[in-house]
DNA sequence: TTGTAGGCGTTATCAG
DNA sequence: CTGATAACGCCTACAA
């Protein structure tokens, strides 16, 4: 019974069911011409031995291991919770496995992260937070590593970028307001400073003026629900307390909504407006109950895994160049409570 | 500029650097003795050419691959979210990567993620949703792969298995309770049956008992918000409506509150008190300022990932059996609003 | 369909 | 300290 330490290789398989060890590989191999007789034997001896194929020189030779990275900050955050959730999903389904790589720390961690990648050799890298440099992209091109950019909001060449239309949110939010009878327009922001965050403020200012209305703007530390309630403290302590408020996410959302009611005692949506973005579980929770502008996430993983494999696909008949691939995803306001009229 | 496909090996980099590949090998290898002259060569020529070690051979002929596999289900819920935050933050700068396995689908899917880890030849694999046969575990200690296990009240042997002593949070929620003058408790399950939660409910239970107190139980779908709802709609239309409530996690915990002050126009804690599990960031929320039990989620985090690497150091010393390592951790009431008294 | 041979990129061992 | 050489476990021609 005590067999000691040594792993089950093909080798082993092989010498057990009386074979060559190609024919244990072909066993193994999709697509692989074996008779039915040989794969028999095969398969019981690997099941008497525990033989699991590894994957480690699977991908050596291969020269593709399977693996994509997903690389994220905040992780424990509901949206990028779960983003993450759909796409290791959707990898799975599709036959890989996702290794995490957190970024929480430093700045260049992304590119840290993206050698990571490379050292693994990671079929593609999916990046939620921040960019790489552009030195360590092409290095990834040349290892052969496709590139998923989500909500970045920054066109990357040879690679798939996947963001929302945050001009269209902007419209569709400043007409909500205006229906509702709001006049005095905000938005709340983090200082994060992500491109599409900034993005979602400087397309809100520009519907409302758009509209004759200015908005006025608040960004306070980082992007959580600690922000949004000293964001509150702020735009309603204002000599002109804003009726509607545009919130760069639920999460800040819930923060402005909880300072609003329980410390300056407005009502939602009767006295106050808001409207977030992302959808988040929380949103729909009826403490909360908020108007807000749903990112599909589960679409986004779905295209991106597909995206990946498609394209790896293609790869052996194309010797041209690969394209850039460059998708605008509609948000869909998610109607509740917090807006009134809706 | 356009090299097309190949990745750089070694050889490359000690035939640029005019060494031999044993050289380059070491220059990446933390322990090896290399001159200062030839290391600066090295890594001179491995920056020009973006030469990055190749983890897939490394690991082959290592024998160890540097990968831990998280097996998780749900993990887009706050507390499985934050500890996967934790672990994958500890993992990285223990040196290791984090190989995420989802197991949202079928029963036996803890199995399957297991064989993944042996098909990486993952170091070793965090399990934090299921329990895996007893087969496939021996398999992967034959592997030499370690196992670690969050939260699943049973002890396997040769592993590392991290608990909360939920019979002291029981007992404590009780005193509470008693202290805040209820008589009539209830436990808001769900009906997942998973070991940990299983034994809230019984601890619980002997606990009320203990006081004299006999304790209604009542069971719900998934152990998600919208089950929290559903068990507060059945257990305050009872005859006898309950004045405490423990539900087994702060997601539950927020349904149930939600559904008791909006649909039954309760006050908590004033005319019901409760008490969550897990302490999960809304719970500090100014709409629900539950009570409730920290599991100290980065704390498993970094003990399990210790264990994990000081293992490892061990292993080629000790040429006896791995001793099995459990630990109960104490839960901490983190007083706040939802119960009287604090 | 099957077996043989060569190679994938590293590291470990062993002379020098 | 350095350089050959032999594994590691697997896949893929190529030949049988």
């Amino acid at each position: 019974m005590a067999n000691v330490k040594t792993a089950i290789s093909a080798q082993d398989v092989a010498r057990r069911a009386g074979v060559s060890r190609s024919a244990v590989s072909r066993t193994f191999t999709p697509g692989a011409s074996v008779s039915e007789n040989t794969r028999a034997r095969v398969m019981k001896a690997a099941q008497e031995l525990g033989y699991h194929v590894n994957h480690l020189a699977r991908g050596l030779v291969r020269n593709r291991s399977g693996i994509v990275c997903l690389i994220v900050s905040e992780i424990a955050t509901p949206y990028r919770a779960s983003l993450v959730r759909w796409l290791s999903h959707y990898l799975q389904q599709a036959g890989k496995v996702a290794m995490l790589i957190n970024t929480d720390r430093s700045d260049n961690s992304v590119s840290l992260a993206l050698q990571q990648a490379i050292n693994f050799r990671a079929d593609a890298s999916i990046i939620l937070s921040g960019m790489p440099d552009k030195a360590i992209t092409q290095l990834c091109y040349k290892h052969g590593q496709r590139l998923v950019l989500i909500n970045r909001d920054e066109t990357l060449p040879d690679s798939l970028n996947i963001n929302l239309d945050s001009a269209n949110a902007a419209e569709t939010a400043v007409m909500a307001f205006l229906r509702a009878g709001c006049r005095h327009l905000a938005f709340a922001n983090s200082q994060a400073g992500t491109p599409s965050l900034t993005r979602r403020e400087s397309d809100f200012i520009a519907a409302a003026a758009q509209a004759g209305l200015q908005a006025v703007v608040e960004r306070v530390g980082s992007t959580s629900y600690e922000s949004g309630r000293q964001l509150a403290q702020r735009l309603l302590t204002r000599h002109q307390r804003p009726d509607a408020v545009f919130c760069v996410t639920d999460l800040v959302a819930c923060g402005f909504m909880d300072e609003a009611r329980h410390r300056f005692a407005l009502r939602v949506p009767d006295d106050l407006c808001i409207v977030g973005f992302d959808n988040i579980p929380q949103s729909g929770w009826s403490s909360y109950n908020l108007t807000t502008f749903a990112q599909p996430a589960e679409q986004f993983a779905c295209d991106a895994v597909q995206w990946l494999v498609t394209g790896e696909q293609e790869e052996p008949a194309a010797g041209a160049e690969l394209r850039n691939d460059s998708r605008l995803y509609q948000p869909e306001l998610v109607w509740r409570g917090s807006v009134r009229g809706g």
